[in-house]
RNA sequence: GGGCGAAUAGCUCAGUUGGUUAGAGCACCUGCCUUACACGCAGGGUGUCGGGGGUUCGAGUCCCUCUUCGCCCACCA
C-alpha cells in the first residue's frame, strides 16, 4: 500500500497546487508521448489515433476560444488513449504572416522606425527574434488547462522542415500548372499594403451612399445620361459606360461618346451582358482597374485599365492614367477624395442626387480597413481541379463534417470555388520560390539557384512576394508528420491520415477545405475522417468575446480561481453539438459554478468513500458472488453498465469502418456534453445519492456484507472516475491514485476505458424501494414535517400508518435499513410493495399526498390505448398480408412494432398488478 | 440575390427511424447545517413544443404554408 492514509485527504481540494504538480508528473512520466512503433501501421498492436492542433498564431495569448477548442481536443485524445489507441496530439504554432508582421510593425513604429526604413532583411530578422523571444507563450498556457499534447513534436509553420513542405508544394503545383501568375483586380488592403484572398476580405454590412452622377454627351453637352456609384472617386478611372445589349432604351446610344466629368475625357457607351437592366438607371460606369466586375468587362471589350489609386489608398496617376487625376485631387486620401469629388460634381452641376445605400463592403480581416479592389500582378492557385476530389471525399463519406448543417455549406462553397490568391506583398512568411530574369525566363525552384539565369546568364532574382499564411496551414496534417522530407518516415506512416480535426466553423474554408484538398493532392488520402466544428464562446448578449469589446474571459484566471477541471467541465458539459457556449465575463463565479460545484462534490464523494472503505484492497468485481448481492448492489452495477453504455454511445465510433462513414453513422458520436452528463449522473445521482447512502449501515459492521459493499463502492468509483477522466483529468487522477489497491506508478490517464459489467435483472426491486422513499419524502415535504419527526398515527390513523411510520424513521436515516438487513431480494420487493399499497389506502382520503391512484389510472388509460392501437395495427398487418400494396420492409417494421407493443402491454399489466390491482 | 438552418420551461439546449405522463443544466420557490459535501441535501414544473393546414389509429417528430430569427456564399454599380 503506497497510497496515503485516507484520513490525510484534505477537506478542501486545492486545484491550483494539485494540477500543477500532476501535469508535471504526467509529463515527466512521458504519458503525452506517442510512439509510431506502437501503432498497427508501425508494426505494433495499437490503433493509431491522431489529432493535429489548429495552430494558434505564434504571438497569440490564450483566450477562452482557444480554451474551448483545446479542451475538446484533449477530451477526445484522452478518451482514445484510455481506449487503448496510440493517441497522438500534435501541437504547434502558425507564423501568422499579416498578424505577426502587424505586431512587429507597431513595435518598431513606437521606436520611430518603419519596415521600409529598416529594410527587408533586418525587418525579417527582427520579427524572427521577436518570435523567438515572445512566441509560443500560448503553448505553455495550454499546459495549464491540461492539454495532453506530445510536446516533443511541437511544430511551427516557418520551421525549416515545414518551409520545405511549403516549397515542395508550391513547386509541384507550379509544375502541374495549378499555380499561375495573373494580372487582375484583387482585394487590396491599403493599410497592410498587401493583396488578400477572397476569404480574407470579409463582408461587413455598411450604411453607404449611392451617388447618381450625370455624364453629358460629348457632342451635345446639353444632353446627358445618369450613372450610379458608391465610390465616386473611382470615376477618374472610368473608361466607358455600359448598357445591356438588349436594353431597348439605350440600344441606339451604343457607340456614342460621353464626357467624363472632372477628368474631362471622352468615353464611349458600350454594351455588355453583365449589366442589370433593372438596377438604377440600367447604365453602369466601367472602371476596369478598380472593380473586379468592370475588369472582366474591360477585358472582354478590350478597354484601357487606368489605375488611379496608389497602393496606400491615395489618388494618383499610378498606371496608364496620364492626365486623369487633376492636380487638386492628386495625393488625396481616398475617402477625402470621395468628399472632394462629390463637392466638385455638385459645383459643376453633375451631381443628380445622393441615396442612402445599404450594402456589404469588404474589409481586411486583420486590420478591418476597407479593402480597395485594385489591378495587380499576383500568384494564384487554380482550385477547381483540387476541389473536385475534396468535394467527392465528403460526399462519399471519406470525411464527415459534424454537425451536419456544415456539409451543405461545404458543398455549396466547393461547387462555386474560385481561384486562390496566394501572394502577399509582405515580408514575414515563406518567400515565393520563383526566380525571374529580365529575359523573360522564370522558374519555381526547390533549391535556391547558385548562378544566374540558365537561359541567358543574366541576373536571376527571386520573387519579392511571400505566400499567404494559409498556404502553409493547408499542409499542416502532412507537414507536421514529416512530409515531404520523410515521406517514408515512421510518423507519416503511423499517424497519417489523422483522425479528428477540431475547429471553429469560421475557418472551414480558410483551412479545413484546403487541408482536404492538399491531403488528397499530395498523399492521395484525406487528412482526417472527421471534422468536428464547435461553437463560439459568447457573452450573455450573444456577442463574440473580443479584446475590443472587453468582454473576454481569461482562461488562466478561471484556472487560477476554480481549477482547470472546473473550466473544462463548464465548457464541455455546457456545449451542445456545434452550439455556442454562453458565459458571463462579469460573473465568473456564476459562469463556472457547474464545474466548480461538481469538482467539489466529486472531492467529497471521494473523501467520504475512501474514508469508509479504508486501505485494504478489495475483491475484483468478477470474483464477487452475485447470489449474495443486495438489491442495491444489483442496481448500482446496472447503473454502471448504463453509464458505460451511455458514454460509449455519446462518444460514438472512433473511426469509420473500412475507411468510409456509412450514411447512418455520419452524425453519430462526439457528443461530449452527453458523455459528461452520463458520467456526472452516475457519480453524483446514482453512486453518491443512493448507493453510498445505502451502504452506510453496511459498512459499519465488519463481515462479508461489508466486504461486498467495499468492493462495489471501489469498483464503481474507479470506473466512474475513468469515464470522467477525459473531461476532468486532474481531480479524477488524484482521487483514483488514492483508491485502495492502487499500484504505484500506474496512471488513470493510461488506465483502460471501462467495459460495461454484466447486467442483472434483479435490480428492479431497488427501484421500488427508491419509489417508496421518494413517496414518503413527498409526504414529509407536503406536510412540512421536520426530518426527525415521524409520520404519526394521528395523521394517518390506521394500522398501515405503523408501517409508514417505521419506514419514515428508517428513511430519516437516509435509507430503508429494514430493506438492507435482509438479503432476500424478492422479500424486499414485496415489503416495499406492501408499504406502497398500504400507503395508498391510507393516503387517498388525505387527498393528493401520494397519488398512486391517479398513477394507476394513467397506466390503465395507456393500456387501453395501446390495446386499441395494437388491434388496429394487427388489422393492418392482416390486410398487408393479403395484398401486395404494402412494401415488405414496412410490414417488417410494423411486425417489429407489434412485438414491441405486445411486450409493453404485458409490462403495463404487470406494473398495474404490482400496484395492488387486478 | 443564391444556399442552409433554427423556433420546445424564465435562460441555454436535448428529444436518434412517428408510439408510455415532452427531458437536462442553470435560474427560481419551499424545507433542512441529517456525523462527505450549504460549492450541499430533500421536495417542487410554472410548457397551447412559433401560427395555420395536412398525412396517420397516433405528430414536438413527417408534408405544405405563414411569421420571426440566424448562418454561409455572392461582381446590383
Amino acid at each position: 500500500m503506497t497510497n496515503p492514509p485516507s484520513s490525510d485527504i484534505p477537506a478542501q481540494y486545492d486545484a491550483g497546487a494539485t494540477e500543477r504538480a500532476l501535469y508535471a508528473a504526467w509529463e515527466a512520466a512521458g504519458l503525452f508521448h506517442a510512439e509510431s512503433a506502437q501503432t498497427t501501421r508501425g508494426g505494433g498492436t495499437r490503433d493509431p489515433f491522431t489529432i493535429v492542433i489548429p495552430p494558434p498564431n505564434v504571438t497569440a495569448v490564450l483566450h477562452v476560444g482557444h480554451g474551448l477548442n483545446n479542451a475538446v481536443q484533449d477530451v477526445i485524445v484522452r478518451w482514445r488513449r484510455m481506449a487503448g489507441d496510440e493517441a497522438l496530439w500534435v501541437p504547434g504554432t502558425d507564423h501568422a504572416g499579416i498578424a505577426t508582421q502587424n505586431v512587429v510593425e507597431k513595435l518598431i513604429a513606437a521606436e520611430g522606425s518603419t519596415r521600409f526604413a529598416m529594410g527587408r532583411e533586418a525587418f525579417v530578422e527582427r520579427t524572427a527574434e521577436f518570435v523567438r523571444q515572445t512566441g509560443g507563450v500560448i503553448l505553455q498556457q495550454l499546459r495549464a488547462i491540461g492539454a495532453s499534447a506530445d510536446w516533443s513534436r511541437t511544430a511551427y509553420t516557418l520551421s525549416p522542415e515545414l518551409s520545405h513542405a511549403v516549397r515542395e508544394c508550391f513547386v509541384r503545383l507550379y509544375e502541374k500548372g495549378l499555380v499561375y501568375r495573373g494580372y487582375r483586380v484583387i482585394h487590396w488592403c491599403p493599410r497592410c499594403l498587401t493583396s488578400l484572398s477572397d476569404e480574407e476580405a470579409e463582408f461587413k454590412d455598411t450604411h453607404g451612399k449611392l451617388y447618381h452622377v450625370r455624364y453629358p454627351f460629348a457632342d451635345d453637352p446639353a444632353q446627358s445620361i445618369t450613372v450610379a456609384t458608391t465610390r465616386p472617386e473611382t470615376m477618374l478611372g472610368d473608361v466607358a459606360v455600359a448598357v445591356h445589349p438588349d436594353d431597348a432604351r439605350y440600344r441606339h446610344l451604343i457607340g456614342t461618346e460621353l464626357l467624363l466629368p472632372i477628368a474631362n475625357l471622352r468615353i464611349p457607351i458600350v454594351a455588355d451582358a453583365f449589366v442589370d437592366k433593372e438596377f438604377g438607371t440600367g447604365m453602369v460606369k466601367i472602371t476596369p482597374a478598380h472593380d473586379p466586375n468592370d475588369f472582366e468587362a474591360g477585358k472582354r471589350l478590350g478597354l484601357a485599365m487606368p489605375v488611379v489609386i496608389t497602393p496606400d489608398g491615395h489618388m494618383g496617376e499610378v498606371h496608364d492614367a496620364d492626365g486623369r487625376v487633376p492636380a487638386s485631387l492628386r495625393g488625396l486620401e481616398r475617402f477625402d477624395a470621395r468628399k472632394k469629388v462629390v463637392k466638385m460634381l455638385q459645383a459643376q452641376g453633375f451631381l443628380v442626387k445622393i441615396d442612402q445605400h445599404h450594402h456589404a463592403v469588404r474589409h481586411c480581416y486583420r486590420c478591418h480597413t476597407v479593402v480597395e479592389p485594385r489591378l495587380s500582378d499576383q500568384w494564384f492557385v487554380k482550385m477547381a481541379p483540387l476541389a473536385k476530389p475534396a468535394l467527392e471525399a465528403v460526399q462519399a463519406g471519406k470525411v464527415r463534417i459534424v454537425p451536419e448543417r456544415w456539409n451543405a455549406v461545404y458543398v455549396n462553397w466547393m461547387e462555386g470555388i474560385r481561384d486562390w490568391n496566394i501572394s502577399r506583398q509582405l515580408w514575414w512568411g515563406h518567400r515565393i520560390p520563383v526566380w525571374h530574369c529580365a529575359c523573360g525566363h522564370d522558374a519555381a525552384l526547390r533549391e535556391d539557384p547558385t548562378g544566374g539565369c540558365p537561359r541567358c546568364g543574366g541576373a536571376w532574382t527571386q520573387d519579392e512576394d511571400v505566400l499567404d499564411t494559409w498556404f502553409s496551414s493547408w499542409l499542416w496534417p502532412i507537414s507536421t508528420l514529416g512530409w515531404p522530407d520523410k515521406v517514408d518516415g515512421a510518423d507519416l506512416k503511423a499517424f497519417y491520415p489523422t483522425d479528428v480535426l477540431v475547429t471553429a466553423p469560421e475557418i472551414l474554408f480558410f483551412w479545413v477545405a484546403r487541408m482536404i484538398m492538399a491531403g488528397l493532392e499530395f498523399t492521395g488520402r484525406v487528412p482526417f475522417h472527421t471534422v468536428y466544428l464547435h461553437g463560439t464562446v459568447r457573452d450573455m448578449q450573444h456577442r463574440k468575446m473580443s479584446k475590443s469589446l472587453g468582454n473576454g474571459i481569461d482562461p488562466l484566471e478561471v484556472v487560477e480561481k476554480f481549477g482547470a477541471d472546473a473550466l473544462r467541465w463548464t465548457m464541455i458539459a455546457g456545449m451542445g453539438m456545434g452550439v455556442d457556449v454562453l458565459l458571463d465575463p462579469d460573473d465568473l463565479e456564476k459562469s463556472f459554478a457547474p464545474g466548480r460545484n461538481f469538482a467539489t462534490k466529486l472531492w467529497n464523494i471521494g473523501r467520504f468513500l475512501l474514508m469508509q472503505v479504508g486501505h485494504e484492497p478489495v475483491r475484483a468485481l468478477s470474483s464477487l458472488d452475485r447470489a449474495s448481492f443486495r438489491s442495491a448492489d444489483h442496481w448500482i452495477v446496472n447503473r454502471l453498465a448504463d453509464a458505460v453504455f451511455d458514454c460509449d454511445a455519446a462518444l460514438g465510433p472512433a473511426r469509420p469502418p473500412q475507411g468510409t462513414w456509412p450514411e447512418h453513422q455520419r452524425q453519430v458520436g462526439l457528443r461530449l456534453d452527453a458523455h459528461a452528463e452520463a458520467a456526472r449522473r452516475f457519480l453524483w445521482n446514482d453512486l453518491a445519492d443512493w448507493y453510498v447512502e445505502a451502504c452506510k449501515s453496511r459498512l459499519a459492521e465488519p463481515g462479508e456484507d461489508r466486504e461486498l459493499a467495499r468492493a462495489l463502492l471501489v469498483h464503481c468509483f474507479d470506473h466512474g472516475l475513468r469515464l470522467l477522466h477525459p473531461i476532468m483529468p486532474f481531480i479524477t487522477e488524484t482521487l483514483w491514485q488514492r483508491l485502495p489497491g492502487y499500484v504505484d506508478g500506474t496512471w488513470l490517464m493510461k488506465a483502460a476505458w471501462p467495459v460495461a459489467p454484466a447486467r442483472s435483472d434483479a435490480s428492479s426491486s431497488f427501484d421500488v424501494v427508491k419509489d417508496v422513499i421518494t413517496a414518503v419524502r413527498q409526504i414529509r415535504n407536503d406536510y412540512a414535517l421536520p426530518p426527525t419527526q415521524q409520520l404519526t398515527a394521528h395523521l394517518l390513523g390506521n394500522a398501515a400508518a405503523a408501517e409508514i411510520a417505521l419506514a419514515e424513521r428508517v428513511f430519516v436515516q437516509r435509507m430503508a435499513r429494514a430493506e438492507l438487513a435482509t438479503a432476500d431480494v424478492a422479500a424486499l420487493g414485496a415489503a416495499a410493495h406492501a408499504l406502497l399499497a398500504g400507503g395508498l389506502e391510507v393516503v387517498i382520503p388525505l387527498e393528493g399526498i401520494v397519488d398512486v391512484a391517479r398513477e394507476r389510472g394513467k397506466l390503465e388509460t395507456e393500456l387501453a390505448q395501446l390495446d386499441k392501437q395494437l388491434a388496429s395495427l394487427r388489422a393492418r398487418l392482416g390486410n398487408a398480408g393479403f395484398t401486395d400494396k404494402a412494401p415488405a420492409p414496412v410490414v417488417d417494421a410494423e411486425r417489429a412494432k407489434d412485438v414491441e407493443w405486445t411486450a409493453r402491454v404485458a409490462q403495463l399489466r404487470a406494473k398495474i398488478r404490482a400496484m395492488g390491482g387486478a
